[in-house]
DNA sequence: ATTTGTTTGGCAACCGCTTGCCAAAAGTTG
DNA sequence: CAACTTTTGGCAAGCGGTTGCCAAACAAAT
């Protein structure tokens, strides 16, 4: 079934062009450092053979295999996608493949799986993990790691600046004249759910408002719909959750319950995900240039390999933004 | 920043046992080849030396890499989801490490993704695929190819059976009095739509209904939307569309025209993708198993490893349902 | 006790590429 | 033109495993 016309190594090149393979090693990997007539002839001789160089071959001395991996909590998660995207193509276009893994939620498979594929990569990039901090130091000392959304003492990270995507929701329910509005919380220990969390206070505090938290919820359409009776108990006229999986459920189980949105509870996602359009009203929710953060991730991933010594890296240079659709609606009187 | 103490090797690990680097290979990678004796002390050395075999130093003498290519048009299409995470979890299982490409619908992009990655893996699942079958069929020369919802000669595939969901959903919407219906098809060369045209043709012929086919739509919500104009000149009461991204956009754009779905249209779509239950309705559609699929792919892929010689491998195992949620109802009088 | 067969484990070559070191060739300088 | 510097390219030693071949050790058979 397979030909395997075994593949063209430097070798089959050197004799091709009457040279030594560590000519054509150099050729080829570092131009300028032998004579321009020779490169040129090893090139021509390499292209002839349509030759591409073994990866493992190149990895073994140099202990650089020119692939990252990418950790996410759950692949068919909604929001990693963007972020996935950003990140492959970043990669793709920098010349590194990207290893997807998936740890399920479980932070031993997660520890299982990066112990597998660790001597495999350069780098990490955590996009969800379940690690403790202590965990992604340790992980970091042996390669370097980014985190998104999340950051740990000397670990590089990339945090979108949520803040103004929260100061304009929060405006935004001001305006419509609500006064009493809930935190739909997602996983207690997650970090990005304590950063919006005080954000959201801080801000309705700031104009006046009361806020109450609906806590420690899954962050899933399930979720949000459990999270509705203390929703409703909490007497609010509008919520921000955690995600818009949460924004979905809850804005389904209102409606099952007779409870319309916009008109009886204004509800607020967070990502934009896929589908969050779909609904009844669509959603409004703060939406994170996910792709971009992906593509960061990977550039600030590499940029560490560069700057070892220079301590952490810090890539903030997205914002999240209010993305009015139609679950928001004045407060009733 | 980097600690990097020496991963352990072989040689360590003999030094510490008093055994032959060769000795070690064989009793962690041969069971059985050696005394059970010197390999349980082996082993325990490499426990102690906390040991991971290097995977590119394997790879270069045996060209295995126990990576997998899995290659999808575009990541962010919901219908990729449980299909790469069913891959993924095969993968991980059978100790392969999944490395996602995508070709971002651009065939260009896909030759060069399969190009540079290829040498890295053993083998690679074409999940959707602009190639042509030429170079499908010459890919397959090269390495281990298996292909999700195409066929090629000599190419091994992985396709679910569309015939029973398909004739479930003629004869749901015959049941529900449904004479004149239509198909709103994907892309022109996608083997998978002929596949569904064709029997979702047979089986309305067979129950005496007459179909339409809106040829030609760009698989995505706005083709989907696009195409409605054409499903009211074609002056059905049903159709079925080549996917759900397309049945959803065909939903929205209805009832932004005041045609109520389901009672003036009813709409069966196709894949039950992440969201296709968040519409107002709550979109019909016909199910496929694409974890389970996604699953079968990568063990067909593996099982093409052993059978070199024994021609192509076809897994046909997965068949598709009809998911009735509320899209579908009563043709009108 | 000798022959024959089977385990067991060491030796060394090899996978394809990188790179430090060195010597020959070419270029500069006074 | 000699002395010195720079460029260029070859040599060979790895990187960390795997594996064919072989000999020593042991077991079974005569």
């Amino acid at each position: 079934m397979r030909v395997n016309e075994k593949a063209a190594t430097i070798y089959d090149i050197a004799k091709l062009a009457g040279v030594n393979p560590s000519t054509v090693s150099r050729a080829l990997t570092t131009p300028g450092r032998i004579n321009a007539t020779t490169e040129a002839k090893v090139r021509e001789a390499a292209k002839q053979l349509n030759y591409r160089v073994n990866p493992f071959a190149r990895a073994l001395p140099t202990g650089k295999t020119k692939m990252l991996a990418f950790m996410v909590a759950d692949i068919t998660n909604p929001v990693f996608f963007k972020l996935v995207r950003g990140a492959e193509q970043a990669a793709a276009e920098l010349g590194y493949t990207l290893v997807i893994a998936e740890s399920q939620e479980s932070s031993l498979v997660e520890s299982d799986t990066l112990e597998r594929i660790l001597p495999s990569v350069d780098g990490v990039i955590l996009g969800t993990t379940r690690l403790s901090d202590q965990e992604i130091y340790a992980l970091n000392q042996q390669k370097p790691v980014v985190l998104v959304n999340r950051k740990v003492d000397g670990v590089s990270d990339v945090v979108p600046d949520n803040s103004p995507g929260i100061a304009e929701a929060v405006k935004h329910l001001a305006d419509l004249g609500h006064k009493h509005i809930a935190f739909v919380a997602g996983p207690n220990a997650s970090w990005i759910n304590a950063d919006r969390w005080n954000l959201l206070m801080e801000n309705a505090v700031d104009l006046g408002m009361t806020i109450a938290e609906i806590s420690s919820n899954e962050p899933t359409v399930d979720g949000g719909r459990a999270a509705f009776a203390r929703v409703r108990a909490a007497g609010v006229t509008a919520v921000v959750t955690y995600n818009d999986l949460m924004a979905i459920g809850l804005l389904r189980e209102a409606t099952a319950q007779g409870v319309n949105v916009p008109t009886d509870l204004s509800i607020i996602g967070f990502d934009n995900i896929f589908g969050s359009d779909f609904t009844n009203p669509p959603l409004s929710t703060i939406e994170l240039p996910l792709q971009k953060i992906g593509t960061e991730a990977v550039e600030t991933l590499l940029k560490s390999f560069i700057a070892e010594q220079d301590g952490p890296l810090h890539g903030t240079s997205e914002v999240a933004s209010l993305l009015v659709r139609g679950s928001t609606a004045k407060a009733k009187a």
